[in-house]
Order: C-alpha cells, then structure tokens, then sequence
RNA sequence: GCGCCUGUAGCUCAAUUGGACAGAGCAGCGGUCUUCUAAACCGCAGGCUGUGGGUUCGAGUCCCCCCAGGCGCGCCA
C-alpha cells in the first residue's frame, strides 16, 4: 500500500551512499518495525557494513551500521508522510504519519470491499487437485483437511490474482471399491438405506464386513479357508469382468459409485466447495496405458515384459544422477495393468494439454512425497515445461488419540458425524450466551460457527504437521479458533446494525490510541498477507493473520467507545475503521473458507 | 542401507524464510459485565528452541555429528 515511499526512499538512499562512497544497496529489504507505540517501516544496513568489512576495510559491522543509518537519517529529513525518522541499533526507522496512513488504509478498504486485498492479474494459471477420496467409502476428518486445505489454496491463489481451476479426483475403481461391489451384490443388494448420508456411511459398513470374510484368520478351519477362497475368487471374477467392460458390473458399479458421489457433493457444498473439474481414476486407466508404450518409444522407460518383468523407468540413471534421488518406478505391471503414478502421468497430460495448466498444485497426503517427486521427475524427462512448476502440498496424516484411523477395526471419524456434533455444540452454546437469538437464524448460526470451530482447527496447523483429532480440541470455541474470529465480525456488525449510517469520509486527525493504531496496521497487512499465503502454498499464514486481526480488534473493542465517542469526528472515525476491519476480517474468514456471521 | 518429516512454555501450536526482546491459545492464579454481544478483555506465572560443534555483525531458522519420535523406498494408493 505504500509501495510508492518506500520506493522513492530506497532511491534516496542509494543515492546517499554513491555520494558517500559506500557500496549502494540494488534493492532494501523493508520490514515493519516489530513493536511500536505507532508504527512505519524499516531497513538495516549490516548487509552494506558487512560488505565494507569483507572489501577489507577494518570496521565493526554493528556500529557502522549503525554510522551508515544516522548518515541516512540525518540527509533525508522527515519525507511527505512519515512523522519522524530515528536510527536505532543498525536500523532506519521511519515512522507513518498516523493521521494519513489511517485514513488511506480504511479508505481504500472501504472502496474495495469485498475485493480489498485482491492481488493483480497473474499471467499464469494454476490447477489445484485436492477432495481426492475413495469412492465406496464414507469421508473422513482425513479427507476433511485434504478438501479444506486445497479449497482454501485455492482461494488463496486466486485471491492472489492467478486463474485458478479446481480439480477433484475420486478413486473410483481399484480392489477396494469391487470388494464393496461384491458385498453389496452377494448380501445387500436392494437393502441399501435412502439417506444420502446413511448410505454412503452403509457402503462403508459393506467394505468392512467384506474385508473380513476375505482376510486370511490365524486359526481358521479348512471350511473356512475354503470358503474365503470361493469370496476371493468370485471378487477377482468381478474385477476381471469389470474391466473386460460386463454391463452388469458396470451397471452395479455406475450404480453404487453414484450413492458415494451423491454424498460427496453434498458435503462439499456443505464446505461451501465447488468443483470446477471432476477426473476419476477410471476415466485415466486406457491414456495411461498409451503412455507407456509413448515412454517404451521414447527410450524413457525400460520394458521387462520379455523377462517376466514390468515396465519400469529407471528415473536417476535417465535423468543423469549419480546419487540415488528418485529411484526406480514400475509404470506397468507385469499383467499389463496400471498403477497409481501411471494414472497420474496420464491426468497430468490432461491437465497440461486440455486445461493449458501453467502450474500444478497437488493436495496429496506427505507420505506420497517420493511418489509425486517421481511423478515430476518423470514429466520432466517426457518433456513437459510445467513439471518445473508442480507442487506437492503434502499434509500430515490425521490419526485419533486411540491410533490411527482403521475402517477395518471401525475406528474412524467421519465428517459428517463431527460436523453433526459441532452444530450441536454451538445449538447448546448459544442457548447458555445468547438466548435471545432468534429461533430462526440458530441453526443457521449453529452451520456456520460450527463448522467454522472445525475448519480453523484443521487450517491453524501447517500442514506438514501430523494431527491428532481431538474432538473436544476441535470443537473449542474459546481462544484460538475460528469463533473467536467470527465473533469479531459479529461484534463490528453489531456496533454498524446500531449506527444510523456509515459517514462518507472522516479525517483521522486527532490522537489516536495505540488500539486504534495497531488495528489499522492490521487491516494493513492483508494484502502481502494473501500474497505471502499463496507464494508459499501456507494456508497457515492467513489462518494466523486471521487471529491476530480478530485480536486487534477484540483489545480495540473493549478499550475504546464507538457510538459514544468524545466527539462526532472521533465517533465518524471509529465506526469506519470498524466498518474496514468488519470487511477485512470478512475477506480473510473468506479465503479461510469460514463463514462469517452477523450474530451468534 | 538410503532418504524425507518432526523436536520450541505442563499441553497444542506460531515465529514476516537469517534480523530488534522467541510469541499465542489451552490448563493454572488474580482482576473486568446497570456501559457498543463476557464465544470477549486486562494482568501474573511459565523457555539452555532435543544435545554438541560450525558459518555469520546476527541462528529457533543455514551446514555437520549425534539423540528421540514418525514416515517412505520396482509391480498398494
């Protein structure tokens, strides 16, 4: 927002150092100053001392540093718009003049509404695949982070001003999702529940009970393994008729992944997600095969299938390593079927060539880090441009204080069982704290804080963390969380619902307090917040600024009145930077894909 | 064997990518609701940033050796 100064200060520096004969900075890195009463901006000179020192002069870095700054400060005075320069430990402070930073600040967010902090126009598009679940299971709190770390990413990229599409890719096919399909066809067929929820939740009963009658027991009786054998051989009959293209199979199949799907779309328009473009794994497997005859040709992949072996490409030697870094990786299997990183070679074609895709972030479990670095590495060597620009958003795996998620043992989380649960919770909450809210808008609020609590848990964690789900954690709605931050915005909305109307314009030209100040600095920051958050593919970021924005204000509100301002100028300045924060905090909550309330 | 991730207050996590005094929340203790929503605010207490070296004017951050935990390494996804 002050690019403009800061630009014509770094030239005035520059300037000072050619004429004193000190090695000129190219380009200052600018900070803010961490704590101050006020605030403003600043840059050090030990990089320019240090360099003196290394061109053999004898120097003491920290106090020419120091020298270089009071010289700095002292030939350029106090420029337009600054209230005070000092020089401090190395440093050139320059201190905004209160009055004009404040009133340019909440102007300019004011004016841009919605759209303040929006970053400009990128040249470049960018595809984030993320809500990648199976299909014939139910969703879990795993694939929850999965869906809203990328949706959030994507609001952050293309907040940040990049053409963005979303991608989701079910795993549609695969031995688990037959296993269900026999299951369902041998003992349920037709018994399946309406609900689309308790459907989608039975289906995962059904892969449950399967996987039980088809795993091997320690002290079964030959009965028993005769019948297993006679299961597993009628599954393997399934899959094979399933690729062979048997209408039926592909009926039953189209059928049930329809009941997973339906669910699915309903939880992610829950989570306020909307797919741009939907790739399935099924849809992948023919391209993909195609691809590793386009790789035997190109001499990129080595075929054993002469000897019994697979197709293979051999990653290192091909890309000239000496150390092993990538490895080795089957692409075709010595059956002639497909696997996943094949699969991946295809979609990633597709995204490159159908979508024009400039850049390519995968929301993929960490645990895949070597497979998506060879996936890269592999396109690299097909001769694709963009494998230069994919980026694996590897996330921590989500496991339960009892241990990692197991269907098999029936222990897992699901969304919609937490998401049910936190409504619940806040349905409670605001019958003890605000039993005047309407009955109308409860459960509307209750949606919305609810599933706020459970976003920001998952979203204030970076993402190569590990996450212990902890309900209760999750669900807090005390301190660090998204209601805390929602109830800013409902605080600022209450102040704005009781003023008559928002003055045009007001002139911050009085004292301000340091609440005041500090609220402003943060509305400030958004904008190279959102740009840092996308650059970094860190969710994290705006989920921490976030919280500290709502924590300006919570200390601003309590400290300083608003309606009953001294004067009518001080009370037309304070409700338009609460209208500026009350935006702010709306445009962050946004890209955190948490609603933003105007009670609760 | 090779490689990746993590280690920061009792607990859960941050730290503007090498900058000023390592900050929050929870838990604990003490205050603040006849005043714009107390899902809040203010204060107290809590630290050898796993250990030891190195680079640097400056290291939680970069390099090296260890320690502890987690994960991954040709036909699972």
């Amino acid at each position: 927002m002050f690019e403009v100064e800061q630009q014509s200060i770094t030239t005035l520096i520059q300037t000072y150092c050619a004429e004193n004969d000190i090695p000129a900075p190219q380009d200052l890195q600018w900070k803010p100053i961490p704590f101050s009463g006020d605030w403003g901006i600043s840059t050090s000179f030990f990089q320019i001392a240090a360099q003196e020192a290394r061109s053999g002069k004898k120097v003491n870095v920290p106090a020419r540093a120091q020298e270089i700054a009071e010289g700095v400060a002292s030939q350029i005075g106090t420029p337009e718009g600054f209230s005070r320069v000092e020089s401090v430990k190395g440093y050139l402070n320059l201190y905004f003049s209160s009055s004009e930073f404040s009133r340019r600040v909440i102007d300019t967010v004011l004016e841009d509404g919605a759209d303040f902090g929006h970053g400009e126009a990128k040249a470049e598009r960018v595809m984030v695949e993320y809500a990648q679940p199976n299909t014939h299971h139910s969703f879990h709190i795993g694939h929850y982070r999965n869906s809203i770390l990328g949706e959030v990413l994507s609001r952050l990229v293309e907040f940040a001003g990049f053409d963005t599409i979303r991608a989701s890719y079910p795993g549609d096919i695969g031995l688990g999702v037959i296993t269900v399909l026999w299951a369902y066809d041998k003992f349920y067929k037709g018994q399946e529940p309406e609900d689309i929820h308790e459907r989608g939740q039975w289906l995962l009963k059904l892969y449950v009970e399967a996987t039980n009658l088809l795993t091997p027991k320690d002290d079964e009786t030959p009965e028993e393994k005769a019948q297993r054998e006679t299961y597993d051989a009628e599954r393997r009959e399934m899959y094979r008729k399933w690729d062979a293209g048997d209408p039926y199979m592909r009926q039953l199949w189209l059928e049930t992944r329809e009941w997973s799907l339906e669910e699915l779309r309903d939880i992610l328009s829950m989570m306020d997600i909307d797919i741009d473009v939907w790739f399935f794994e099924s849809e992948v497997d023919k391209p993909s095969k195609a691809i590793v005859e386009e790789l035997i040709k190109k001499g990129i992949a080595d075929d054993e299938r002469p000897e019994g072996g697979p197709v293979i490409v051999r990653i290192d030697e091909k890309l000239g390593l000496k150390k092993e870094k990538y490895r080795t990786n089957v692409i075709l299997r010595n059956d002639g079927t497909t696997l996943y990183l094949t699969k991946d070679l295809a979609l990633a074609k597709e995204k490159f060539e159908k979508y024009s895709v400039d850049r390519s972030v995968y929301v993929i479990d960490i645990r895949q880090s070597l497979h998506m670095q060879q996936t890269f590495a592999i396109l690299k060597l097909w001769g694709f441009p963009q494998s230069e620009k994919c980026h694996h958003l590897g996330y921590g795996f989500v496991s339960l204080p009892e241990g990692a998620m197991s269907a098999r043992r029936g222990r897992v989380v699901l969304f919609k069982d937490v998401a049910d649960e936190a409504i619940r919770r806040v349905l409670a909450e605001i019958a003890e704290k605000n039993p005047d809210l309407a009955e109308e808008a409860r459960m509307d609020v209750a949606e919305q804080v609810g599933l706020g609590a459970l976003a920001y848990a998952m979203l204030s964690v970076d993402n190569n963390k590990d996450i212990v789900f902890d309900i209760d954690e999750a669900l807090s709605f005390d301190g660090h969380t998204g209601p805390y931050i929602q109830n800013a915005h409902v605080r600022a909305s209450s102040i704005l619902r009781k003023a008559d109307e928002l003055p045009a314009e007001a002139a911050f030209d009085y004292e301000l307090t340091p609440h005041e100040i500090q609220l402003v600095e943060m509305i400030s920051r958004f904008p190279s917040v959102v740009q840092q958050a996308a650059k970094e593919y860190r969710p994290l970021v705006m989920a921490s600024y976030a919280f500290d924005l709502a924590t300006a204000f919570h200390s601003f509100y309590h400290a300083v009145p608003v309606l009953k301002a001294e004067t009518e100028a001080i009370r037309a300045v304070r409700l338009r930077l609460i209208a500026a924060a009350r935006q702010t905090i709306a445009n962050a909550l946004r890209l955190l894909a948490i609603r933003a309330p105007e009670v609760m």
